[in-house]
DNA sequence: TTGTAGGCGTTATCAG
DNA sequence: CTGATAACGCCTACAA
C-alpha cells in the first residue's frame, strides 16, 4: 500500500527554521508570528516590523506541509492531459500549459502535470481525497471518460477544456466552435470557391462535430450546400491523409476549410504535390492559430481560438471552486476570430 | 507574503476517514494500522488482515499533508523547462515528460511542471526548502543561469538534462553527441557525398558546440576536412533560414547534416524550393529522431537520441538523490545510434 | 508483536 | 491586539 522507498528514509539536514524561532527571536508568540506571516490585519506596526525582522535574518520560509494540514489546502492542481501519442508535437497542449502557468505561478499553486493512461482516474480521485489536490483540469477527455461524471459525484472541484460529449452538470471552458466554422464558411464564399470541401477532426468529440456542423449549417445559408466532407481525426498525418483522399476524389475543390492547423500542416504538401497553388487553385483555412499554422507555407488563414486565455480561465474557474465548494456551475464561451494570411 | 485566497477560506466537508478510526473499528491502535498501511513486515497476520479489512470498508486513504510533515518527504519533484516560446512544438519536451512521468507516476511522486521565468529560480529554491518538493530536474538550462549552482551548493537533489556550460560538479543525462555527430559524418561519407556541409544548432550550448564538433571531426579523419558550416539555434524556422543561405551561398552541396530534426523540418521544404531531390541531389541527416523526423518529407533519416530513456534515468538519478542525500555525482551517457529512412 | 505517547510546524479558538 | 492551547493526521522511538 505503501511506497517501498520508504524504509530507506535518511533524514535530510536542513536545519529548518519555524515559526517557534522566529517568535523566540521576536520576542512574540508563534501565534503572532502566523498572523504576520499570513498578512492578518490586526497586528500592531512596530511588532509586525519586529517580526518582519526576525523573519528576514532568520530566513523564515512556512513549511507547507504543516500549514497544508490544518487549512486542507494542497495548492497544486492537475492537468490531465491525453495520453500522450496524441500531444506530441500539438502546439496546442503547450499553449494550454502556459495558459493555466500564467495564473498558478502567481498565485503559489503548483501544476501538476499527468497524463491518461488505466489508472489516472484513480490516481487522480486519491490525489484529491489524500489532500495532495485541490482540484483538476481535464484537457481533451475521450467520449467514454467517467473520470468527469466521478468527480462531479464526489464534488471536486473540476473543470473541462470542451463541453463534454455528454451533457453533464460540469464547467467547462470552450471556444464557440460553430460560430468558428461559419467565419471559415463566410470567408470561403466570399473569396469566391464554389466547390467547397472540408477535412473534419474527429466526429465523436464535440470540437469535431460542431466545427463541421457550424460550417455546413453556414455554407448551406450561403447558398452553397452539400458541402465535400473527409474525416480526419486532428493529427497531421491524418491531415495528410485526407487530403490526398479528397483531391483524388474530388479534383475540381478550389476552397477547404481544414478543422485544425496541425491537420492543415499535413494537408498543404499534398496539394503541392498534385501541382495545386494555395491559394489560387485551392483555397485554405485552418482552424486554432497555432504556431503551426506560420510554419505552414503559405502560412495559414485560419479560425482563431484564444488558447492562452482559454486555459488561464479554466484555471481561475478551478481555483474558484477550490475557494468556494459548491460554487455554482458556469461555462464560458470565447468567441473565435479570423486570421487573414496567406492561404486563403 | 501569503496568498490572498487564504482569507475566503471555506471548509471542505469530506469526512476525512483517519488512521484513528481505522483503528478504533479494527480494535487495534493507530500505530498498528500505520505498520499495516506502511507494509512494515512485523504484524501478525490475523491482526494484519483484519485491519486490511477494516481500511478498505472505511475507504481510508492516508493524508499526505500529516505524512509528510514527518518524513519531510513531498513525493513531488519539478520539471524546470525554458521558458515556453521555445518548447512550442518541440517534441523533445514531450519525450522528456513521458520519460519521466513514466518512472516517477508508478512510484506516487507528483511532477509539477514549472517553465522558466524571471522568478523561477527563488521559487524552486523556495518550494525545496518549504518542503514541498523533494528535488528537481532542469532541461535545457541556459548558459548563465545561475540555478544550476545554487542547488549543488544548497545540497539539493538536482540533474541536468544534458552537460552544463560551465563544469560544476552536478548530476547530468546526456547522449554522446559527438558520436552523434560522427554517426551523420560517417554515414554520408559512405554515401559518397563530397560536398558536404552542416546546420548547427546553438553553438553557446554544449549539444550544439558537441555535434558540430563530433561531426567536423569525423569529417576530417575520413579525408574531407574544411565543412561548410551555418548557424542554427534548434527552431524550425532557424533551419529553414540556414538552409536558404546555404543553398545560396553553396549550391553546389551534396550532404547536409542538420543538428536537429526540427531545423531539418524546417530546411527541406528549402531545398525542394530550390529544386534539389533529396536524397538524389543533397543528402540530409537530422538529429534527434524524434516525431519530426517522421512527418519530414522524405522521412529522415536522423541520429537517434534515446530521449525518453534518457528522461526516465534523470528521474531515477533524482530519487536515488531524494533517497540519499550526497549520493556520488555520476552522470550517465547514452550512445546514439543511426536510423536510417529516405533522406540520406 | 503491540500499544503509548510525543512530536512534526501551522493555524485557529478563545481568553485576557 | 496578543498569547496560551488545542487541533490537524501521521510516524516512531520506547516500553510493555
Amino acid at each position: 500500500m505503501r511506497s517501498y522507498r520508504y524504509k530507506e528514509l535518511v533524514p535530510r539536514h536542513q536545519k529548518r527554521v519555524t515559526l517557534e524561532e522566529v517568535a523566540r527571536i521576536a520576542g512574540v508568540s508563534r501565534a503572532t508570528v502566523s498572523r504576520v506571516v499570513n498578512g492578518v490585519a490586526s497586528v500592531d506596526e512596530s511588532i509586525r516590523r519586529t517580526v518582519e525582522k526576525a523573519i528576514s535574518t532568520t530566513g523564515y520560509l512556512p513549511n507547507l506541509a504543516a500549514r497544508s494540514l490544518v487549512t486542507r489546502r494542497a495548492d497544486a492542481v492537475a492537468l490531465v492531459l491525453p495520453s500522450e501519442d496524441r500531444i506530441v508535437g500539438d502546439p496546442f497542449f503547450t499553449r494550454i500549459v502556459r495558459g493555466v502557468s500564467g495564473v498558478l505561478s502567481p498565485l503559489g499553486v503548483h501544476l501538476v502535470l499527468m497524463t491518461t493512461s488505466a489508472d489516472t482516474g484513480d490516481q487522480v480521485v486519491a490525489d484529491l481525497r489524500q489532500g495532495r489536490l485541490d482540484g483538476v483540469i481535464l484537457v481533451h477527455t475521450y467520449r467514454a471518460d467517467p473520470l468527469p461524471n466521478r468527480l462531479v459525484r464526489g464534488r471536486q472541484p473540476v473543470v473541462l477544456s470542451a463541453r463534454p460529449a455528454d451533457p453533464i452538470p460540469i464547467t467547462y471552458v470552450d471556444v464557440n466552435q460553430t460560430a468558428g466554422g461559419a467565419l471559415a464558411a463566410e470567408h470561403l464564399v466570399a473569396r469566391g470557391c464554389h466547390r467547397v470541401a472540408t477535412i473534419t477532426g474527429s466526429l465523436d468529440r464535440p470540437p469535431g462535430h460542431d466545427r463541421l456542423a457550424g460550417f455546413c449549417s453556414a455554407m448551406a445559408r450561403l447558398g452553397q450546400p452539400g458541402v465535400i466532407c473527409v474525416e480526419g481525426d486532428f493529427t497531421r498525418q491524418s491531415g495528410a491523409a485526407a487530403m490526398r483522399r479528397l483531391i483524388t476524389a474530388h479534383p475540381e475543390v478550389d476552397g477547404v476549410f481544414i478543422a485544425s492547423d496541425l491537420m492543415a500542416e499535413g494537408a498543404l504538401p499534398v496539394l503541392r504535390e498534385h501541382g495545386r497553388r494555395v491559394p489560387d487553385d485551392v483555397a485554405v483555412v485552418g482552424f486554432d492559430d497555432s504556431s503551426a499554422a506560420l510554419s505552414c507555407d503559405p502560412p495559414l488563414t485560419t479560425v482563431r481560438q484564444p488558447v492562452e486565455d482559454m486555459a488561464a480561465e479554466m484555471a481561475r474557474q478551478l481555483l474558484k471552486q477550490v475557494d468556494q465548494i459548491d460554487t455554482p456551475i458556469r461555462s464560458v464561451i470565447f468567441e473565435p476570430s479570423l486570421v487573414i494570411r496567406q492561404s486563403a
